[in-house]
DNA sequence: CGACAGAAGTAATACGTTTGTACTAGTGGT
DNA sequence: ACCACTAGTACAAACGTATTACTTCTGTCG
């Protein structure tokens, strides 16, 4: 107790060793010892012999730069800000572990703040890390509307905003993927589950689908197309409206859904109805979360390469800010294609899911397939 | 390009607004400044009059003070490290949003280091940390095997070392809401899938589980105990330890997953064997991943409430870096219970499960419940 | 033989704070 | 009239580094 009490106040002290300290132990200055250490150019006029002496003495004294009073001389920090909307998810989890990866490998750190969906804290939380010298930002997921005054690359960023870099998914490589995997199946009667509209990238991958479709000649049908007006993120959001899909009564045998989230909840929703996955219908999903992996059957599924797309990132913008790179508008990140168990081929019998009015006969097929499985 | 060109390097000077600034546009100097301003002591003696003007001014400049030269100055970062182990999966990354919510409500900021499994690299970062002036260390999933220079705290650490703070579970606790559920939806036939030896708190939480199995009086058959020996974080891990104890023919009409992962790989196991759940076997997990959620059956678990642990880990290395508190060894952190759809009433009928001899009376029985449903 | 170039450093300064000490002017007491 | 205070401020040093300008010495060349 009472060593603890009395030592606890300046315990840091320890007589940190620095450029005077091993300077004095050389019979040199400060200066001479920083030009060697750093080979700065004014070190060119210093003998070999001399450096190896410095460099020997801060080795054996264990010499550690005190970073901050190099930050005040150099005005350098090697710090990026992280600013991220949540992180408890393995989304911006997932992004940041990417982040880590490359600034680590290039003697970067960061430093991270959430703002808890609160939009007013953005500018706060800027400013803060604009305090602690942050050399430029990454924004995760974040509605950005004006340029900040630093380098800034934002992932999955809601908009775009002129000096900022976007990282997105290339959506009509991923459209294709997803599209063509289930033509190549024979599916012909698609339906889609479409983002919320306040999701950030709703609307592009949306357009994307509409493109590819036609691209490959499949008909994009209406009544095929459910909005989801949700965002919560628990399968139920997307249950209600793969619910809704089948109450239409419009035969389809696939579906692509909005993400890996509503297409867990259409799923429940298909085999509440008694539709098998994917023997009756066949189901798309896209992020491929972990859940989407361990989902029964697994889930198909268009991956967003996340620890890609943070170290694309975290290299963007440190190029921006060591000066290598112009700013570039935007980045597509190639998506991958994830295929599992709840994909196969087109029924040869198209079925009319209809749940309101479920036939006997519906039930019959069901029980016999069952048995015959 | 040549405006881009020529200002690319100097874009961050912007001329400083610093303490010299406002005191010359004051006509005062920067002490007096800097005394107004953090109303240090030395402000005592200045006039209530000149403080106002000092203030005034500081906001209409918007001096924001340099916090390097601060820091050099005070010897404080209010910076604390965080080691982590991998933060890709929502594990880490929830309770890091704990750590950063109870942070940043104290005007701390934290650096984030990731060693991929990596043992070599913790004294690495830690001294890279160090170099950074960070004032505390919160790590994660670490093991870690000697004091580090600063207060340190572990969540859920691998081993107990003098000196660091370990946030643990009350594991005693958590067995006790599990079994106690268990025995009260009156399963008598308990079966358990123990932990890999090299998990961190594996042997705590079976000790817990053995302590409260003795003191509810439930018995603990060593033939219903199957030790898991795969780290892999794919509910595969589960899948053919849960076959084990299904091949060994012993009946139990419940399961206690070490965690959720290995749970959702057992009721792989068990529905693939035939068997409801919960209406054959209930199955209990750990931890409450997302995935547990969006499983069907929904899993019944224990939740570490990882968001709190955070909090509190970062809670207590402040205390201990500002000296309010002394040293504590451990601290427990009581879970909570979550009941969802994979626990229910235990069958009237105890079935052995023993998939190797599947008889035609118990297919036959599984049919019949699924068509009466 | 004086000038000069290079070698090998040293000294000084600045980065922006904070803090201890010093100085001045006014006030109250004796 | 003089001393002691105090209020109000200015000044200077220090934190540790990087850099620029300057010094001293030695040899070389014209």
């Amino acid at each position: 107790m009472s060593p603890s009490s009395d030592n606890k106040k300046k315990l840091r002290v320890e007589r940190r060793v620095t450029l005077k300290t091993i300077a004095v132990h050389l019979s040199l200055t400060p200066g001479t010892v920083s030009a060697a250490l750093n080979n700065s150019p004014a070190s060119k006029s210093i003998p070999e012999h001399t450096k190896q002496r410095i460099l020997a003495a801060a080795k054996e004294l264990n010499y550690r730069p005190n970073y901050f009073a190099r930050s005040l001389r150099l005005q350098r920090t090697y710090t990026i800000g992280v600013i991220a909307e949540e992180i408890g998810d393995a989304y911006g989890a997932l992004v940041i572990s990417g982040i880590e990866e490359y600034l680590r490998a290039h003697n970067f750190f960061f430093l991270t703040v959430i703002h808890r969906h609160d939009p007013k804290l953005l500018q706060t939380y800027s400013q803060m890390l604009l305090a602690r010298g942050v050399e430029g930002f990454i924004t995760l997921d974040t509605s950005i509307k004006e340029k900040l005054a630093l380098p800034t690359v934002a992932v999955s960023g809601h908009g775009r905003v002129d000096g900022v870099t976007n990282i997105t998914l290339n959506h009509h490589l991923a459209a294709k993927l997803a599209l063509s995997h289930l033509a190549s199946l024979g599916h012909k009667q698609i339906a889609f589950l479409k983002g919320a509209v306040v999701s950030s990238d709703a609307a592009d991958r949306w357009k994307a689908i509409c493109d590819v479709a036609d691209e490959l000649g499949i008909a994009i049908d209406p009544k095929l197309v459910v909005q989801i007006e949700s965002t919560d993120s628990t399968p139920a959001v997307g249950y209600p409206f793969a619910k809704q899909l089948l109450e239409r009564g419009k035969p389809f045998t696939a579906l692509l859904a909005y993400n890996d989230i509503s297409a867990i909840g259409a799923i429940w929703a298909f085999q509440e109805a008694g539709l098998r996955i994917p023997a009756d219908v066949s189901v798309v999903g896209f992020d491929d979360i972990p859940s989407a992996a361990f989902n029964s059957p697994g889930l198909t599924t268009v991956r967003q390469p996340l620890q890609r797309m943070g170290q694309i990132a975290a290299k963007t913008v440190i190029d921006q800010i060591e000066g290598n790179e112009e700013y570039i508008a935007e980045i597509a990140i190639e998506p991958e294609f994830v295929v599992r168990a709840s994909t196969g081929l087109a029924p040869a019998v198209t079925r009319v899911p209809d749940m309101g009015s479920e036939t006997p006969s519906l039930i019959a097929r069901k029980r016999e397939t069952a048995s015959t499985d």
